[in-house]
DNA sequence: TTATTTGCAAATAGTTTGCAAGACG
DNA sequence: CGTCTTGCAAACTATTTGCAAATAA
């Protein structure tokens, strides 16, 4: 967990940010709550709990930071709010999720299922692939034994 | 086209939803640019030259009300405005999206390429799969040639 | 006729920005 | 110290909603 921390740190300092209590504070609450999908005010409140003279502006402007670092991938699931998912440590890609339309439950997927389907696109659209985003949207396993 | 206009009326009758002259005009324009990946501020402006009296409050109530029927599909690539992309006829999925970091553009492939993924995610997660959006980011033809 | 639908304007919600004060390196 | 960063409030943007008038069936 603090191995991941001093990671984000390095990678601040290394371009040169300044690496101040709020961003700290805002990058724990996300390695804390990793399972999780914050918005924006979600990862707000979260912080103020620690540093409670933290401000909202000061969290839009952190998370951007670390998408910008690609710390952190935003992400949308078409409700209005984006969302901010630490990615894995050295992780090529951005993971995959399964959204439940019954509870609204999100699930991960970290094994990367698209690799064929990436060749096909490089190969058949001469499309050159950096990177995905894949949701699935269904039932998820305790809807649909709750429903029988 | 002007046989997907009568499915979709008949789409709207089926429901009991009245057929408006702004629903009409508001359909007819996304049949036009199918192509395109509008916006509902887009909609609205190219629906107002047919239809100068159109609110953009009825052109947001008109495209939620296809995307409730199924008609269209709402999507988001991040930059902060929804999009309505008509859902081809009969198709069991939303098609997917190659989107240029360069240029911007959108390509979309018709093709279901998620078939075998799907299994996976059924047999493996156990999750009961109903849709999918799966997007790429990279870079196109068009751009790779351009960067030679 | 009569429940829906519309247009307008005002309300919301999420996010961004300007700026003076504060703090990291 | 000087520049980057912060907090606050105001500004902005996309979208939604209340309501009285208009209209499709």
């Amino acid at each position: 967990m603090e191995h991941r921390l001093d990671r984000i740190k390095e990678e601040l300092h290394a371009q040169s940010y300044k690496l101040t209590p709020q961003r700290e504070a805002t990058v724990r609450v996300l390695l804390e709550r990793e399972e999780d999908h914050l918005s924006a005010e979600d990862v707000y409140l979260l912080v103020k709990e620690k540093a409670p003279e933290i401000g909202l502006a000061t969290v839009y402007r952190t998370l951007e930071l670390l998408s910008d670092l690609k710390v952190v991938d935003k992400i949308n699931f078409g409700d209005g709010v984006s969302r901010y998912d630490l990615r894995k440590e050295g992780a090529k890609h951005f993971h995959h999720h399964l959204v439940c339309t019954e509870c609204g439950s999100v699930e991960e997927i970290m094994d990367d299922l698209l690799e064929d389907v990436e060749t096909v696109v490089q190969d058949q659209w001469g499309f050159l692939v950096q990177d995905h985003r894949l949701t699935f949207h269904g039932i998820c396993r305790a809807c649909q034994q709750k429903n029988n």
